[in-house]
DNA sequence: ACAACACATAAGCACACACTTATGCGATTC
DNA sequence: GAATCGCATAAGTGTGTGCTTATGTGTTGT
């Protein structure tokens, strides 16, 4: 069940900040680890929930292994919050975010 | 750190199980054990950690407590979501959905 | 070809978590 | 007011999870 893999990579607080650092441009593996106090073993490990996630998805480029957020996660995710809308407040600021950015 | 009891209540499938039996109409906690197989004090269990997370919220009636969606926890799912909607693919049924209902 | 590098995998360990049974606490019912 | 009911909490237990160190695999550079 990739939506049971997905929650269960968001849950740890060290993922959710991996995949942030993605957010704001895709690196490799090492590059994140960079202020991170983390062993390249955690990270590799932490990279492999988030890629059987589909947070994330990789690209080899050499000895090197660039990683960039995977659209499918979010897109998701997003089914997943689309299932509950009727529960939605009317108007909070994430939602008019949204609306704006869809509307063009 | 809201954002992360919200991750970790979603991260169990019982607990999913148990928000979408909530989603469509509100129940106490006995009538919704019904058909889960599951004890009574984990119930409570699953509860508490899903009130946590403001995902659902309680309502005490007599002896009964009454659950339902706290609109809360899906907004801040929202909000979270938001940060990323740079990465979101184009045009997805879900994100449709979205907009369209936002749309009124 | 050999060393250095980037990353993945293996194995072991401490802790968190979801469950159980037992018990406690209010509210209802008889 | 005693029993019952709905639910919460306590305490204990097996399993999952995130970490560590050690090692393996493939690529680059000399």
């Amino acid at each position: 069940m990739i939506e049971h893999d997905i929650f269960r990579a968001l849950a740890d607080s060290t993922r959710r900040t991996i995949f942030e650092k993605l957010a704001n441009g895709s690196m490799n593996a090492s590059t994140l680890r960079q202020g991170m106090d983390i062993s390249q073993p955690a990270m590799s490990q932490h990279l492999a929930v988030l890629r059987a996630a589909r947070l994330v998805r990789e690209q080899r480029e050499g000895r090197f292994v660039n990683y960039e957020v995977d659209p499918d996660g979010l897109a998701l995710i997003a089914q997943w919050l689309a299932k509950y809308r009727a529960y939605w407040p009317a108007r909070i600021d994430a939602l008019k975010l949204l609306l704006k950015d869809m509307d063009q």
